[in-house]
DNA sequence: CTAATAAAAGATGAAAAGCTCTTTTATTTA
DNA sequence: TAAATAAAAGAGCTTTTCATCTTTTATTAG
C-alpha cells in the first residue's frame, strides 16, 4: 500500500468527486460516484456512510437523494478525510513504529522524519476538499484508474 | 499503520540492532536482536532470513552464528531496506492510488505529493544503514518500543 | 398513500498482514 | 564423531483490510 489505506484513497477521491459534482447544488448517487471513480460500488458506500456520519459529506435518502456536500465541507482540509478514515497516526506517528519516540527519547530518523510528517501534514491541513474543482471541470485533473475510462 | 508497514518497522530497527552490535566484527543471535529491538522473536525471524536472502544482512548456521553487517552493508542506504521488505511504491506511487497517475495524467495532489515522495525518497537514499551506530552507543538513540526496558 | 428511489445497515466472505510453533539443516567445538 | 548451537524452512493460526450481497429504512413524487 502507499501512505494511505487502499480505503482512504478511496475516500478521497470520491469526496473531490462529489465536491465538484455538487458544488452548485444538487445531489449525485453512490452508482455514479464509484463509476466515475473507478471503484467496487458496495465498498464505496460503507466508506461514504461512514464519512456521512462522520460530518465530511452529507446525504440524503429517496429520490433526487446522494451524496453531496456545503461550503462549509468544500473549506474543510483534506486533513479531515484522511482522520476521518486513517486516523491521525499520519500526523504524529515514529518512522520505525515506536510509541515513545519522541525529542527527548529520539529513534534514529526521528528528525528527518518528522519534517516529512510535517509535509504531509502540511498538504493534508492547507488543501480544502473544494480545492480540485476547477481543475477536474477542465480535465487537467484525474480521479480514475485509468484514463479516457467511458462516462 | 504508518508510512511503512509493520513489518518494515521491524526490519529496519533490527538491522539497525544488528549493525551496531557486530559493525566491530561478531555475531548477534535472534533472540538477543529480538530482545533488543522489544519484538516478537518468532516473527522477526522470518523477516531476517528474508533481508538475509536478498543480501541486506548475512547470517551464519552454528556456534558462534548468527546475523551480522560487512561494511558494504554499513555504507548501504536505508531504501535497500524499505525496498526490501515493502517494494518501490513509496517512491513511485500516486497518493491517491491511481495507477495511471502521472505529469501529464495527473492526480489532484499529484504535485505536493511528489514532493513529499522526494522527501522520503531523499533520506532513504542517502541515510546510510551504519550512519546510526555513534547515536546508538552513545544511548542517545532508541530501538525500543519503551524507554528502559530491561536488557 | 403507494410505488419508486436511494442511502443505511447487516451478514458474510476472501485476501493479506501479522504472528506462533515445530521440524530440519548447517556449523562448530569438544 | 557426537552434542550443542543457531539459522532456515514449513505449517498453521489470528486479525485486519478489502469486498460483496441482501435487507431495511427514509424520503419523495405522483
Amino acid at each position: 500500500m502507499g501512505i494511505f489505506s487502499k480505503t482512504c484513497e478511496y475516500a478521497m477521491r470520491a469526496v473531490f468527486f462529489i465536491a465538484h459534482k455538487t458544488a452548485g447544488g444538487g445531489r449525485v448517487g453512490i452508482k455514479e460516484v464509484a463509476l466515475g471513480i473507478d471503484s467496487p460500488e458496495h465498498f464505496l458506500a460503507k466508506i461514504l456512510q461512514d464519512l456521512s456520519r462522520r460530518g465530511v459529506i452529507q446525504s440524503a435518502k429517496g429520490p433526487n437523494g446522494g451524496f453531496y456536500v456545503d461550503e462549509v465541507i468544500l473549506n474543510m482540509p483534506l486533513a479531515s478525510i484522511v482522520e476521518a478514515v486513517d486516523g491521525s497516526d499520519i500526523f504524529t506517528g515514529c518512522g520505525l513504529g515506536l510509541e515513545y519516540c519522541s525529542e527527548e527519547n529520539p529513534c534514529p530518523i526521528h528528525h528527518e522524519f518528522k519534517a516529512i510528517r510535517n509535509q504531509i501534514q502540511d498538504l493534508l491541513k492547507t488543501t480544502k476538499i473544494g480545492g480540485f474543482n476547477k481543475e477536474l471541470n477542465m480535465g487537467i485533473a484525474v480521479l480514475k484508474k485509468q484514463k479516457n475510462l467511458p462516462q
